[in-house]
DNA sequence: TAAGGTTGTAAAAACGTTTACATTACACTA
DNA sequence: TAGTGTAATGTAAACGTTTTTACAACCTTA
C-alpha cells in the first residue's frame, strides 16, 4: 500500500504537490500534474481516508437512521440514498433505529462523534428539539417525514393529507358511503398518521358524508384481526375501509379471508404506502404510492447540497404529491 | 470536542496513561485509572476514530455486499449482521452489489482501500479466484451462499439440496406425481439454483417418479407468465410445481390467477426462501425457509472471530438445514 | 545496603494526510 | 541589469491517537 510520499518521490515532486493534484484546488503546472497522475496510476495509489479525515476533521461518510432496515419500504429509500451517495463519492452507514428513541439517540450520537459528513433521518422519533440541537451541532442533517422548515432544517415530506384525500374521495366517487378509517397505534412522532386522518375527514366532508366515530379505529397492527372483527360487528357496518398504512390493510385482507368476508365484494379497501407486496396480495391492494427510491435519492441530494454549500439556506421542505394506485381491492 | 490531551491534562497524567486506561491492555494503578475514567466521563470524551484508525491502520468498520438492499430477504440478513456488529462495537457499511460483478469488485476494492476490519459477501457473484485473492489480502472475509472451506475461507451456506428435497418429497408424499421444476435464469455464481435442482431430482428418484425434461424450466423471472403457460400447455401437464425461488412462485400465483387455474386445487405449488410476502399471497405459499436474521448474525459472528483471532483456523463452512413451512399452496 | 525485579508513568515517534507559509523560478518592466 | 509580481513548488506543522522505549519509584532478597 503506497502513500503520498511514495508518489512524491517517484514523481520527483514534494508531497504538497501531489496533494494539490489530488485535491485540484491550487494550480499545478499541467506537465507536473500529468507526471503525478501517471505515477498515481502506476502505483495504484489511493489516499488513506483515515489520515484525510483526521487532518480535515471530516469524513466522506454519511449516515442514515431508518425505522426498520428489513422493511422493503425503507430498503428502497436506502437504495435511493446509497446510489446517489456513491455518485458523490460518499459512503453510507445504515443504522436501524427500530422506532426506538434511545437507539436513535445512540446512533445519532455515535455518528456525530465520528465526524461524519452528514446524516439523514427517515421518519425519526426524536422530538423536534433534539433534531434542532443536532442541526446546531454544525452537522448537516436532512429529514424525511417531518417538516422542519421553520427551524431551517431541510426536509422532505409526502403530502399525506392529499394522498388520503385522493384515496377516500376515490372510494366515495365509486359509491361507497360508509368509509371507516383504521390507523395504527398513536405516537407523538407519527405525523403521517395525523395528516392522513385529516385527509380522510376532509374527503368525507367534501363528499357530503358524515364522520362516524364508530368507524374510527386506532390500534396496533398486531391486534388488527380482533379490531377489524369489532368494526364489522357494529350496527350498520362500514362498506369500505381506508387504512393509514399498507401493513394494516394486509392484516385486514388476512382477517377478512378468515372471516369469509369478500374484498371488494363485501367491503372496499384502500391502503397507503404501496409496499411491493400490494401487487401480490389477493385481491391486489389499491393504495397511495410513496415514491420511495426517489425520496431516498432526493434526501441524499439535499444533504450533499448542505455539505457542499453550508452557508446557503436551501433549508426548505419539499412536499411530494403522492399518487393513488388503483388495483382490485377497491372494486373500482 | 475534547481530545486525549485534554483528558490527560485535567487528570494530571500523560496521554499515554489515558490511552492505557482506554485500551485496558497495560496495567494502570487503580487510583489513576479511576481518576482518568472520571475525567473522561466528566468531559464526555470519545476517542477520535480517524486518529485511532490512522495509527492502528485498521478501522472499526465492517462492510457487507448484498445483491439487493431493497429486498427484505437481504434486509433481514443485514439486520442480523448490524445488530451483532453493534454488540461488538463495530459499524457497518452496506453496499448494494446488485448482482453486478463490476459493482461488487468496485465496492470490495473500495472497502479494502479503506482499511476496513473485514467484509461479508452475501451471495457474491465474484469468481472463487477473486475471493481467494481478497482473503490473501489479509482482510478477514466471510461468505454466505458459497462454500469455500477448501480455500480456508469461513462461510455459511443453507443446505439447499436438503431444502429442495424436503419440499419435493413433501409434495410426492401427498400424492402429487408430476412435479415440475421452475428455476430462475442460469448464472455461474448461483450455486443455490444448482443445489436445489439436485434436491429436486433426488427427491423424485427416491419417491419412484421419473424426471421429465418437459417439466424442467429455466427462465428469468420476468418471463414467468409465458413460461408457466407453456408448461401447462404440455401434453400431460404437471400437477405440482416446485420453484427454486419464492420470486418465481409469486409469478406463478399471479399467472395462474389470470389463467383461471386454481392453486392448490388444480396444481400444487412450493417455493424457496420464505419471503415475508408468502404469508399474504392467496393462497399463502408453502416454502422452504432460510433463517435470514440468524444467518446475518452468524456471518457477523464468524467475521468478528476472524478479526480477533486471525491466526486460529476456524475457517470452516457452516451448513444450515432449512425448514419447510407448510401453508396453503401445496394443498396438504 | 546493594543488586535485582516489579510496577506505574512519561516522553516521543509514528501513522498519512492537508495547508499555511516560505521559497524558488521565471517573465516582464523600468 | 536590477527590481518586481506572479505562478509553481517545497517545507514543516498539525490533526489525535497508539505504542515503544526509558526511567523512576518501590519492593524483595541476599
Amino acid at each position: 500500500m503506497y502513500t503520498i510520499k511514495d508518489v512524491a518521490k517517484k514523481a520527483g515532486v514534494s508531497i504538497a504537490t501531489v496533494s494539490r493534484v489530488l485535491n485540484k484546488k491550487d494550480r499545478v503546472k499541467e506537465e507536473t500534474r500529468q507526471k503525478v497522475l501517471s505515477v498515481i496510476n502506476e502505483l495504484n495509489y489511493v489516499t488513506n481516508f483515515s489520515a484525510k479525515a483526521l487532518r480535515r476533521n471530516c469524513t466522506d461518510v454519511i449516515g442514515v437512521i431508518v425505522p426498520e432496515i428489513s422493511n422493503s419500504f425503507y430498503g428502497e429509500i436506502i437504495k435511493g440514498i446509497e446510489n446517489k451517495a456513491n455518485e458523490y463519492d460518499l459512503r453510507l452507514i445504515v443504522c436501524n433505529g427500530e422506532g426506538n428513541l434511545d437507539k436513535e439517540r445512540g446512533f445519532a450520537k455515535f455518528l456525530y462523534d465520528q465526524s461524519i459528513a452528514g446524516m439523514i433521518f427517515i421518519i425519526p422519533c426524536m422530538p423536534d428539539s433534539e433534531l434542532v440541537e443536532m442541526k446546531n451541532n454544525q452537522k448537516p442533517i436532512v429529514l424525511f417525514g417531518r417538516n422542519m422548515q421553520k427551524y431551517n432544517i431541510p426536509s422532505i415530506t409526502v403530502d399525506n393529507k392529499l394522498g388520503a384525500y385522493k384515496a377516500v374521495s376515490h372510494l366515495c366517487a365509486y359509491g361507497y358511503k360508509k368509509v371507516a378509517f383504521i390507523s395504527g397505534e398513536e405516537a407523538e412522532h407519527l405525523y403521517d398518521r395525523k395528516e392522513r386522518f385529516e385527509g380522510y375527514i376532509e374527503a368525507l366532508r367534501d363528499c357530503g358524508h358524515e364522520v362516524k366515530p364508530e368507524y374510527l379505529v386506532t390500534a396496533p397492527a398486531e391486534t388488527i384481526n380482533t379490531v377489524f372483527a369489532q368494526l364489522m360487528a357494529v350496527t350498520n357496518p362500514p362498506d369500505a375501509v381506508f387504512c393509514a398504512y399498507d401493513e394494516l390493510a394486509l392484516g385486514v385482507i388476512k382477517t377478512a379471508q378468515q372471516m369469509g368476508i369478500n374484498i371488494p365484494g363485501d367491503i372496499g379497501l384502500v391502503g397507503f404506502d404501496d409496499l411491493r407486496i400490494c401487487q401480490y396480495t389477493s385481491p391486489t391492494l389499491t393504495t397511495v404510492k410513496q415514491p420511495t427510491y426517489i425520496i431516498g435519492s432526493l434526501c441524499c441530494e439535499k444533504l450533499v447540497y448542505s455539505i457542499r454549500q453550508p452557508q446557503e439556506g436551501q433549508n426548505v421542505n419539499l412536499l411530494i404529491p403522492p399518487d393513488l394506485i388503483i388495483r382490485q381491492s377497491c372494486g373500482c
